[in-house]
DNA sequence: CGCCAATTAAAGCCTTGGCTACACTTGTGT
DNA sequence: ACACAAGTGTAGCCAAGGCTTTAATTGGCG
């Protein structure tokens, strides 16, 4: 089975990018909320259940358990009826998934994309660009913006 | 604290986007198993739970319950300890499937994106790009093609 | 023909991320 | 001071998509 005779085109399995693409999603929920967290604090000073809730368009009791997750992976800190923290490292993955965030939109804008299509697309998209393929986005916008 | 009196920025809820997103997560994979159902059948006549789990990186029970689904939302058709078929509708979806992820990977290395990334990465992507952003890879690579 | 390996199926468990329903704080307003 | 509304927490349910383990079927080979 393991030989390619003549027939037999051998099943090949490369299930490495199916797995890199389930990782990713693994993480995709959690920077939603590290991030809506973050613009929350930014734009509130504070970032409570309910509001994180209503954002993200689930109920509180679903916000409380991502917020447990993200406590959980020492993303966010939060004492019982108190308002949500995030931790530095929390922080900072806010920070990296907005400005991620923003090259996505930019890239989908600059390829031709209405930029209210750009916007909807980029929050599913974001968690699945490589740093790799955020460079080269941020490269291709530099150029064609130079070059324009 | 309903009101917007002068201070209190307004939650300003608008959970469409994600809501979207979540949606596009839950053909994903299903997207994934038609297409490889397809690439089965095409490269060897037939699919085999087997075949698709080790493509998919699974373990065959897995795979059993992801062709389950797959029936159940009426794309694919099998009957015990026989091989796994697709309906017209997941034929379609498999031919669907596949020439945007063949137009993903074009727009990725279009922009800079090296090849092997752009395959890895597209993986992950493809479920999320909207019939309005494909239209417009599509733009985007015939000017640019042509414009070389 | 009969046995055995490979394949498929079935059952049961885990985690995630939704939900509803219900309990408990908080703190504000009479 | 206390009641009540808003906010939070907790429990329990469900489906999806992984997994392992165990059972059944097929089919090829001696």
């Amino acid at each position: 089975m393991t030989e390619t005779p003549n027939e037999t085109p051998d099943i090949a399995p490369q299930p490495e990018r199916f797995n890199q693409a389930r990782a990713a999603q693994a993480m995709a929920v959690l920077e939603d909320y590290a991030e809506m967290i973050g613009d929350l604090m930014d734009e509130m000073g504070e970032a409570r259940i309910t509001d994180i809730a209503a954002r993200m368009g689930v109920t509180h009791p679903t916000a409380t358990k991502a917020v447990a997750r993200l406590k959980r992976e020492g993303l966010a800190m939060s004492r019982p009826y108190r308002g949500v923290f995030l931790t530095e490292a929390g922080v900072a993955l806010a920070d990296r998934v907005r400005g991620r965030h923003r090259t996505v939109v930019d890239l989908l804008i600059a390829v031709g994309v209405p930029a209210e299509t750009a916007e909807l697309d980029a929050e599913g998209l974001e968690h699945y660009v490589s740093a790799t393929s955020l460079a080269a986005f941020e490269m291709f916008l530099a150029n064609s913006s130079a070059r324009s």
